[in-house]
DNA sequence: CAGCATCCCCAAGGATACTG
DNA sequence: CAGTATCCTTGGGGATGCTG
């Protein structure tokens, strides 16, 4: 069960290290940053729609982040854009038409999360496991 | 320098609309509570120090973590812990002696984030310059 | 040393109503 | 339709002091 015969682990951690003394002090909060506005409660699900669909329009996101208030998403949309991760294009029309869809930083974004969905949709039964443990150990 | 003969993002993100398929209501929250676990400041140094030094006790991760006070520490760890990420040791000594380690699921977290990491570190210049246009665009 | 208790601040997030 | 403005609540995060 223990991997000693393959590098993942050490090997990785340690690279993990190199890369994080690589960004020393302004990038590191960059590092945060990036997880903080994923952590942004629809940041992601806006990114993930637009990955999916390609373009969007303001009310398809609302639609399809149910849930979210016009304030909130038209914030996210802004701090992402802000973060050149998507790009507005406002069709300057009567009715008001305004499309986003992701930059190729947003793409990149995108793809360097899989690896971690994957790894949260394959432990997601872990989780819940460590959860109930904890709480049965409270009750215990 | 369009990428259309290998299969990365349109395939990468189709998995990605399975996978968020395959966690529907419950597991979809799982998603974006781990990021915001992860976004929490300090946790993410917490799990990262564990990774490089395998077991630290209250006051090294206090060190390593400048800038963290105590009170955040013990949340953050109390909330590692609660999450299956970490275990605490208490060595039931006086003075107290307590160590943390990663666990399985912990490790298993740090290698899943490993692609992002190297992901912003890669484009940490691009976030700066989109950030920058950004600006420009508002001056001008 | 580990960590709990208390008090405080502020930004994220939400509800609602309004506008071009 | 896209977006702004206003008001409110919540909890993250910090400072300080105390205990076993």
């Amino acid at each position: 069960m223990i991997l000693n015969n393959e590098p993942s682990f050490a090997e990785v951690i340690a690279g993990s290290q190199a890369a994080c003394d690589a960004l020393s002090d302004e990038d590191d909060g960059l590092k945060r940053e990036v997880l903080a506005h994923a952590g942004n409660r629809w940041s992601l699900g806006i990114v993930h729609a637009l990955g999916v669909s390609g373009t969007l329009r303001h009310a398809d996101l609302g639609r399809r982040l149910e849930g979210v208030t016009q304030r909130m998403l038209t914030r996210s949309l802004r701090q992402l854009e802000r973060d050149g991760l998507i790009v507005r294009h406002d069709h300057r029309e009567m009715p008001p038409r305004v499309d986003y869809a992701l930059t190729e930083l947003g793409r990149g974004l995108l793809l360097g999360m899989m690896p971690l969905w994957t790894w949260v949709i394959d432990n997601a039964a872990s989780f819940r496991a460590a959860r109930n443990r904890f709480d049965g150990d409270d009750a215990a």
